[in-house]
DNA sequence: CTTTACCTTCCCGTAAGGGGATAGTTTATG
DNA sequence: CATAAACTATCCCCTTACGGGAAGGTAAAG
């Protein structure tokens, strides 16, 4: 298969592809004779892992610790355990962050006129 | 004031001040006959205001345009209010798509065994 | 045969600063 | 007073995870 059927079926782009390749999480694709990279089954396999990693917000390092774990017949579920505790631990910070700012935006809009008079409690707030 | 000091008093680090700066988020400040930075109240009120509008997650382009709004007398409380929601709206979506992967995690480490075996289930979804 | 659709590599740009080198200033200490 | 510690200045590279787009080769379709 060629990076664009790859791309379509994962629904990843062929620019990701390319570049998890080029930095190094997954190996080199094999290439043909006319030097189009040429998938089979289990660089797709690997790809798709890679995909759905990502999609659950693992930054690319952490895929490929993922990855090696998972060639690893040996790992122990600890390990991966750990990783995903310790992701989850990170996506609660942020989504506590971002539930900071949004209750602020929130009582701010609340007490803004939101009419055509300049008196903005928003602004005001900004500069306190 | 010297830039430590404005960074003290503000919370911010040297090196962010420099860089609005630097990008034009506000005005060059006046220099000292040892060319030092030299901050006064307005240019201080000004840069809490940046501070305050970072720190609930707006863009530097964004704080750039409710600085110009700040400055306008004559705006509108609208114009306000319509960044401010969709801010909101933008925030509340990367809060969705934070607590769809938490859910999943949530899912995967609760069917992990979390010990030194390797069978795992969530590589197994990953791989899935 | 030519157009269209892929593919290749290569290089630039992003957001918002952080890290660190080098050099001048100022302040604190012995 | 001399020197060392603490600031400040500019400058340049690094980060994340690709997207955009150029230049050029290849393949499939009309």
């Amino acid at each position: 298969m060629n990076i664009g059927e790859v791309a379509a079926e994962t629904g990843m782009t062929a620019k990701s592809i390319r570049y998890y390749e080029q930095v190094g999480l997954v190996a080199p694709a094999a290439r043909g004779q006319n030097n189009y990279r040429a998938y089979g089954a289990r660089e797709i396999a690997e790809l798709r892992f890679v995909h759905r990693a990502r999609s659950l917000g693992f930054s690319v390092k952490d895929v490929a610790d993922l990855l090696a774990l998972w060639r690893d017949r040996s790992r122990a579920s600890q390990q991966v355990h750990a990783m995903a505790v310790a992701h989850m631990a990170a996506i609660e910070q942020k989504i506590a962050s971002l539930e900071t700012m949004k209750a602020t935006l929130q009582t701010l809009l609340r007490r803004c006129h939101n009419n055509d008079r300049p008196d903005c409690p928003i602004l005001d707030d900004l500069a306190r």
